[in-house]
Parts: C-alpha cells; structure tokens; sequence
DNA sequence: TATGAATGAGCCTTCATTCAT
DNA sequence: AATGAATGAAGGCTCATTCAT
C-alpha cells in the first residue's frame, strides 16, 4: 500500500499500482494459478515489467496479501477508537469480507516472507486489540480470542463461495451465523484450547 | 467407490483404487497442482495407466469428489435413523471433517460433472433431511436450512488450516462455534435470506 | 557410449543417440550456449523430448563431456598394450584431437557431475598409464607427468582455433611442436613444479 | 585505451574506463555470458549508461578485445629493442600471459570489428617482427613464423585453466614445455605448413 | 550524459495428454 | 490393460536493448 524505501517515478508508481489490482483479479479469478502472461496482459504492459516490479510471482503475492494485511489493520484500529465494542467487531469483519475478492485468499495463510509474516502479526494483535475490548463488554464468549477470530476472517466469503451460485452478498448470512456462535450465550465450553499464535 | 458400469478385470480394479488413494493423498499433500507423474509414481503404476483409467485430471478429480459425496450421503443416510436429531446433524459434521483431507477439498465446488452433480445433490438432499429433523426437534433455527449446512461442512477445517501451526484437531473448536451460531438462541434474523439450490 | 542401467526400447536409444550428437554438433558451433531448441530442431524431436532423455541441461552435456571422456579411456588402454611406447603416447594424442570438435570442449573441466568426475579420473589414470611407459622408454622428459599430459589434450586443437581460418588438420603442427617440448633433449627444469591431480 | 575520435568529457572519460575494467573483471569471472547488469552494477553505473558509451555488448567486448592486442603491440614493439632474441620472446610470452585473465579471453578468435582486426594484424606484424629476429639468433626453428606465435598466447593459460585446480601460475610450466618445442633442436620437419595470415 | 523503466525475444523446464508397442 | 516414449502448449524468468525524462 505505502511504499516506503524509494520514491518511484510517478509512472512507474502507476504501472506497479496497475498490476497489483490486475494480478487481484487474476488471482481471485484463476486461483494462484493464475499466469503472469494473463496478470500482464490485464495490466496493459509487457510480461516482463512485472519482474521489474516483483523479482518473482512468490513476491508480487507477497505484496497483495501484504497489502491486504496492512488495509486490514488500519479498518482494526480505526474502529478500536469507536464507541460499541459490538458494532466494532462486526464491522471489522464486515469491512474485511469486502476485501476479500472471492474464494481465493486461502494464501493468507503463512509464507515464509518476513515483511508479510510482520504484516500479519499486526493484523493479529490489533484484531486480538479489537477482541480483548469486546470480551470485556461480554459481547463474545470469554473464550474466545483474537487469534480466533484472526482465523474467522475468510470464513463468511469462503463458506458462501462454496455455493454454486451464490448471491454476492451471502456471505453476510454466514457471517451472522459465525457471530451469533462467538456470543456468550452458552455455557459449555469449546472443545479445544485456544490456539496459540507463533 | 462403487463402479456400475463396467465389470472391471481384478488386477484393473485393484489399479484403479490404488490411483484414487494415491490422488487423494497427492492432492492433499500439494493441493489441485499436484501432477499426474507423482501420482502414478505414489500408486506404482505408469503415468499412461491413469489415463486408461480416468479420460483426463479433471475425470480423476471429479472421481475423488464423487466419492466423497457419496461417503458423506451414507454417513447422513445412517444418521438420519439414529435417535437423537441434535447429536444425528453434530456427529455428521464431526465425520465428515475426518474425511476431509487438510485444506484443499475446496474443490468441493462446482465441477460441470453431472455424475458428480447428481452425487452432490444426494448429499444435498441427504443433509436437508438431517437439517429438517434438527429444526422439526428445535436444535437448529428455524430459517435454517439443508444448503446451509451443506455449505458449512467444510468451514471448519478450512478455517483452522488458516493458522499457520495448528493442532490436527483444531477444526472441532470452529464447528463447535459454528454450531452454537445455528441454534435457536437468538430472535434476530439472519441478514441475507437462505440461499436456494440449484 | 555404453547404456548400464535399462536396456532402452530401439526407438528410444535411436533418438538419445539422435539428440547426443546433435548436441554435440550444436554446442560445437555456437558454444556452450546452444539452445535446447536448436539441438531439439537439429535431432528431429520435440523440445520436451530432450528432456525425457535428460533432465536438465547439464545432465545432457555431462553425458557428452562423460562420452568423451570414456572414448579417449578406450583409446589410451588400447594404446598401451602397442610395442612402441612413443607412438603410442603421439598417437594417443592424435586421436583424441579427432574427437575434439573446434574449440568448445573446453568444458572438459570440472563439472560437479560424479559420474563425469570418475570417468575424467579413468582417463586421467589410462593417460598416467601411457605417460609412464614413455618416460621409462626415455621418450619424454622425466619430469612430464600423466596430468602434464591430460591437460595438453585440447591444447593442438584450441591453438589451431584461435587462426581465424584455420586449415582442418593444422592442429597437428602445433600438436607435434608441443610434443618436441616434452621431449628429453633440454636439460633445464620446468618453472613449475608438476601440478597434482584431485 | 586510447580513444581517439572524440574529446570525451572528463566523467564520462572516467565512466568509460570504469565500465571497460568492470566488464574484463565480470567477463574474466562469469565467462563471456557475464550480464550487462552486472558490469553495469560492478562499475557502479546505471545499465543504460552502458550503452551510451558501447552501442552494443558486441561493441563492448570489442574494446576489451581491441585494448588487450594494443597493450600486447606496446610490448612487443618495447621488447624488440632489447638486447638478447631469446629474452625478448619469452618474455613476451610471459607479459601476454599475465594479461590474460583466465581461460576466458579466448575470444581473441575472429571478430567482424574492422577496428580489432587492424589492431590484431598490428599485433600480428609485431609478434612477427620478434620471431623473424629470434630465427634469425638461432633460437627457434627456421620453419617457425610469426603467426605460430600469435596462435599460442593464449596457449598456456589455457593449459593451466584445464586443471580443476590450478596453481595460478602453473601456465608457467606449459608455456616453457611450448618454448622448448619451438626450439631448433629437432630436425624433422613438422607436419602442416606454416599458417598463412590473412 | 545518465538513468529508471519498459520490453520483445528467447531460454529452460514442466505437464497433461497421445501414441505405438 | 499397461507402459515407455514423444509432444505441444504453456509457464516463470532473464537479458540485451530502447525510450523518455
């Protein structure tokens, strides 16, 4: 999202910026398979200036999930400074299922970048922030922690993308679903620890 | 699993689950990618014989999800006489997630397969009657329905293989909650109305 | 030369001896930088045949290198049961001059190759062999070893290169000028000390 | 070395040099494939800086090509003034050697560059000039030319370089065994005919 | 002149699939 | 039915070179 090392001719910038929203859509579209050929031809530019922004596809990966990381973090705490802990949550994850092009952001899962695995540890810790204030107004479980809900975030967009042909906005039914669980309604306890976060 | 059509030679039957296993585990180990060689190498045979057996990877693919479909339709067909509804709809989501090898059964998804089109929907109509029982016997809402269900079986492994270390049994956690989120505790109603199925 | 391990069905061995020499050829006139492509073109096969044939690049060019290495192996035992010790040795190198197509084989050094390092040892062994039985029959200086030796090997062939155009056989003169220097006839010691072998 | 056309300004005088240091240095280590990004980053320059002193890599090379017989023609021209024939050859012999970084500069070969094959005949006519003298003191053959010694430069260091482990100075060794066959202690003649010049 | 960026051509390699035995 | 071999179609990546600033 921010470059911070080099400052970038203003049309470099531009073609850097064209081919991270292209290879989105790609990825979205075509699963990780996708081809920089494609990723390239969307972008309107030559397969070879992607590897003159992105030294290989691992890295021009690592850079939208890294993004996607960053945006997520900024919506977190922003919405940590609102004033219902209830409605911050939800909306965290309102907010994040928009991000989340289709089904194929699986590959927020771990890859050995360390910017990224950096990027994700901060999104960790300000939606734990985001959890630790809305247990202590008891609107979630006493149970449940940030690294759940860490690992919830996919869940509503790949649970709805599992339907053939879903409406856009499934995943909101899901996402309620997932919420209402998290609620401190019930008294048993969950059948396995909470995991922890490395 | 069962063939119809064609009574198969001995040693071509043997052959012919011998691929499956291998596929299966190929798939699991190094996702939809995984090729054709070392599948044929992990089942001992040439790489030509698996074409003998599937037309193409998409046919062998469409083979391991049939087979799925058709175990879990078994499963849920088994359960539906057991005597009691809540335990029946948790205990198939419980044996279906052993059946599902790590992460990348995603490809539960829409395949123009009609043979796995028809087992899909078994499956579909097999969870529904679980899903009426556990809302006729009031453990489920009342606008949930068999679709849902269908397209949260995968939800909970595919959200504990979000976190980069976890415990094999992490999934029972999520279902768990995903669990308590389908009951009938809350009065609101669920944003998006329940998706049809094709 | 001689297949070890699997007896090749007669279509394949006929294309691997097809795609041995083509590469042969081709890497003699554009030097190590030949394309698989052209070397494919030259053969009659398919690109991806190349490497059904050899894994990689360097698998096929050891496999040149390690023929090569095996031929002048069979010469140079050959040659060491003949009466006379000079012509052998002159001999030796005369031969070998014959199968040293241009200037490229310079990659007789070293490659980390196992099999190719133990064929290069064999010949270096046989060309000890040879060198050894001159210098008792007093025909080259006592000091020559078989590694002097081994190492002269390209060398008529590669002066006679550097001519921008070169009659075919001139590479003799220079062969028979540097076997007059390792002859017995000056007294003085070499500046080096012989080097070792690994 | 000696740019002669046109009056570059200081920089870009000092840029030039840089570049032609770096490419003989890169060259001399990665062989004639070394990338123009690497000169390029070994001098410190921007790639296209590259190009606007040498319009193509052909060019590039040329120069170093050019450069190193000019250096060579300096010594020979210097060494024919000196006392003793023999010295003088071998020691020319000796200073071309060291010039040669490793076995990679045998693209001494042909060039279609008008410019490097005059600087080459210039050489050539110099190297002459020495052995004509040397022949005349008795110290090589009679049937020995010029243009022999021109073709075996490079011979020594390429010798050494065959060794997989070479002691940098073992050229030595080989260029005193060539030295003592161009000798005239033989009588017989040798096989092929002196090589013309063109 | 120097440079950051862009690019077309080409390279090695992989793979699903076909063919002949 | 099973297989060893062959292959066309990509795919990721590199590089010399060009272009605009």
């Amino acid at each position: 999202m921010i470059s911070s090392a080099r400052p970038l001719r203003a049309d470099a910038a531009r073609n850097r910026e064209l081919l991270l929203a292209a290879a989105e859509e790609e990825f979205a579209a075509r699963g990780i398979d996708a081809s920089i050929a494609d990723i390239a031809d969307r972008a309107g530019v030559a397969k070879a200036t992607v590897f003159s922004h992105f030294a290989s596809k691992e890295e021009l990966i690592a850079a939208i999930v890294g993004n996607h990381f960053a945006e997520l973090t900024v919506v977190a705490r922003r919405l940590l400074t609102s004033a219902d802990p209830e409605a911050a949550l939800s909306d965290f994850l309102t907010e994040a299922a928009h991000g989340i092009k289709q089904q194929d952001l699986t590959f927020l899962r771990a890859d050995d970048d360390s910017r990224v695995t950096e990027l994700r540890n901060d999104l960790h810790e300000a939606v734990s922030a985001l959890v630790d204030r809305a247990r202590a107004a008891g609107v979630v479980r006493a149970e449940i922690t940030g690294t759940d809900v860490f690992l919830l975030i996919c869940a509503p967009v790949h649970i709805a993308g599992c339907h053939p042909d879903a409406d856009p906005d499934l995943w909101r039914r899901y996402q309620a679903i997932i919420f209402d669980g998290l609620r401190p309604t019930r008294a048993e306890l969950l059948p396995q620890p909470p995991p922890s976060w490395p």
